[in-house]
DNA sequence: GCCGTTTTCGGCCCGACTGTTTTCAGTCG
């Protein structure tokens, strides 16, 4: 699968278009076709081959042509010709923060500049402020950016993110005169890393809540400090946005800030057709002659007010409903199909935190867990949840403790004397039982078929071939006694890519298998991923959510997971963890229908 | 380069901030 290929091609392409100074229309083209191939679920090789590739939004003639020639020669004359006008480092030097296609495009022409290290260099020495429009204060700015970009300008965990939000949200709740206080951003729309954290609030007096904002014990430094927005750096060097909104702009500012970036455009995109302008201050019906009206100076707002009228801005229903549209949810506003699917009223009802009745990975103490059942159990019911599955590591993985057959034998026993005495939360004896290198499983089918929960996933030879590690996950589904493939793709955010897998073939397999697929909500997983969740559902596979806690409290992380599963458009019943003990326990034994 | 709820030509999302200059270009989200 070519996808993230051609998405980097076709960036790359808009980018050196806009050193050149292209039309930037053209350049926006360029993006957008990429976006939009970024969110396709098959691999593109496909829709060239059946000739489908200009069925995808803003890939017309000429871009289609162009991917088609790259698919099949392995090149583009067209890019090679436009990297012979500018050299590749100008793309790394435009990757600095204020710095834009025109000032790389100066610093290359003028000063010769084509790396950053060379663009360091003159920064420090003082040169960029023989260029127009630079200066000293420019100087500074790229510095600081270069020295982020070192430090990795990272994205952290939307856990960490969450856990650092909360009590600022806190704090700044307590302020006299905030009323309303959400998340927006990147965290509302629960994506799994984060680079800042955008807040907003309505307030009677924003320099109030501004001087506590900026005051607060785990403020680094403070970037700006304004009426309407102050901007912070955290001690862990994260980001933090306050904004306070006037409460008739409340619900359009949440929606401008909260994004994504596309679904905004797309928006606007849609308004612009029914005549109304979107922004951060609300939607605004446009009168008849508005179009030709020129935009320079101050603006239109204020020197024009008759031909803009207030239709909405107070709360993002409103909003939505005034564009013709139902409600879409901050977690699939990414651009891709929402905003047709609301306007026919197709956006399904996602599942909440609140239909979760279990937990389906849950170690003990058996192998590297940090609970006793009865503490499991306890925890899990405190959550309100009715029923969890412990599934311990399989005998190789000595590493993590792997039980021997004879202590899962010892763990059945236990298990079946509490479930006898426990009324109304249940426990399925379970194991994460090893694909091993060669594709067979850590445990025999007699030990198997004996089971209430089987989870298979991989944990050693990451590095094999994409046939390889697809056809481990496959032959592992063929098992009749494999109900669940635990993190599928065996990424760790910031650390590990995930393995290579044909995915096709593995979400194929698992809907002929009637094989569930995980979402592990452990932070740095987030595995199964939101495209292929909603791929799979697609293909009506279930999905279940583990939270493959290893201590107790890791066990309220199935919030991150229920994110996920919103973010792939899941509903209640594609999700095994929303069924009652006796819904679940009949849904595990398809599988074994399926294959007999 | 794409695309069609006034269009097959003529548009294409919108506003704020910054640093610079002296009225605004460039960048960002």
């Amino acid at each position: 699968m070519k996808n993230r290929e051609v998405v980097k091609l076709l960036q790359e392409i808009g980018q050196l278009l806009e050193l050149k100074g292209e039309n930037p229309f053209r350049v926006r083209s360029y993006e957008k076709a990429a976006q939009n191939i970024a969110s396709l679920t098959e691999p593109i090789e496909k829709l060239v081959s059946n000739d489908r590739l200009e069925t995808i939004p803003g890939v017309g003639e000429g871009i289609a042509k162009k991917i088609k020639e790259y698919l099949e020669t392995g090149k583009l004359k067209y890019f090679e010709e436009l990297k012979k006008v500018f050299p590749e480092g100008l793309l790394e030097i435009m990757s600095v923060p204020g710095v834009g296609p025109k000032t790389a495009k100066a610093l290359y022409e003028e000063l010769k500049i084509k790396s950053l290290t060379q663009l360091e260099k003159a920064a420090k020495e003082h040169h960029l402020s023989e260029l127009r429009r630079l200066g000293e204060k420019t100087e500074e700015n790229i510095l600081r950016g270069i020295q982020m970009m070192r430090k990795g300008g990272e994205r952290i965990l939307l856990s960490a993110a969450l856990f650092l939000a909360k009590p600022i949200i806190e704090e700044l709740q307590k302020s006299p005169g905030v009323k309303d206080i959400n998340l927006a951003g990147s965290i509302r729309r629960k994506k799994e890393t984060i680079k800042d954290i955008d807040i907003l609030c309505t307030a009677k007096k924003s320099g109030v809540v501004m001087n506590k904002f900026v005051n607060l014990p785990q403020v680094k430094e403070i970037l700006a400090q304004g009426e309407t927005k102050s901007s912070i750096i955290l001690d862990e060097g994260i980001q933090v946005d306050l904004r306070v909104i006037k409460p008739e702009s409340y619900g359009a500012a949440l929606m401008y800030f909260t994004g994504s970036k596309d679904h905004n455009i797309a928006l606007r995109e849609l308004g612009r057709k029914k005549r109304y302008k979107i922004n951060e201050y609300g939607l605004f019906k446009l009168g008849k002659r508005l179009g030709r009206v020129s935009t320079r100076g101050k603006g239109t707002v204020s020197t024009r007010p008759v031909r803009e009228i207030r239709v909405a801005g107070r709360s993002e229903e409103e909003v939505y409903k005034k564009l013709g549209l139902q409600y879409i949810p901050p977690e699939i506003r990414e651009a891709s199909g929402e905003i047709e699917m609301a306007s026919r009223n197709r956006i399904p009802r996602l599942i909440t935190e609140n239909d979760i009745k279990g937990d389906l990975h849950v170690h003990s103490r058996y192998s590297d867990g940090a609970g006793k059942l009865s503490e499991i159990a306890e925890k899990a019911k405190s959550m309100g949840l009715e029923w969890v599955g412990i599934c311990d590591h399989s005998q190789s993985l000595r590493v993590a403790g792997g039980l021997r057959p004879d202590v899962v034998y010892e763990k059945m026993e236990e298990i079946k004397e509490f479930n006898k005495k426990s009324k109304n939360f249940k426990v399925l004896c379970g194991t994460e039982v090893d694909i091993l290198s060669d594709g067979s499983l850590d445990y025999d089918d007699d030990l198997l078929s004996q089971l209430d929960l089987v989870i298979a996933a991989i944990h050693t030879g990451f590095k094999q071939s994409e046939e390889q590690l697809t056809e481990r996950i496959i032959s592992a589904m063929g098992n009749k006694y494999v109900h669940m493939i635990a993190h599928p793709q065996g990424r760790l955010l910031g650390k590990r890519e995930p393995y290579a897998l044909n995915m096709e073939k593995v979400l194929n397999t698992a809907q002929k298998t009637r094989t569930f697929l995980e979402i592990n909500a452990y932070p740095e997983r987030l595995d199964l991923y939101d495209i292929y969740c909603r791929k799979a559902k697609e293909k009506s596979i279930f999905m279940g959510i583990g939270t493959d806690a290893h201590t107790l409290n890791q066990i309220e992380n199935l919030y991150l997971g229920v994110g996920v599963a919103r973010r792939g458009w899941l509903e209640r019943r594609n999700v095994l963890n929303t069924f009652s003990y006796d819904g679940l326990v009949r849904t595990l034994g398809r599988k074994k229908c399926a294959l007999n």
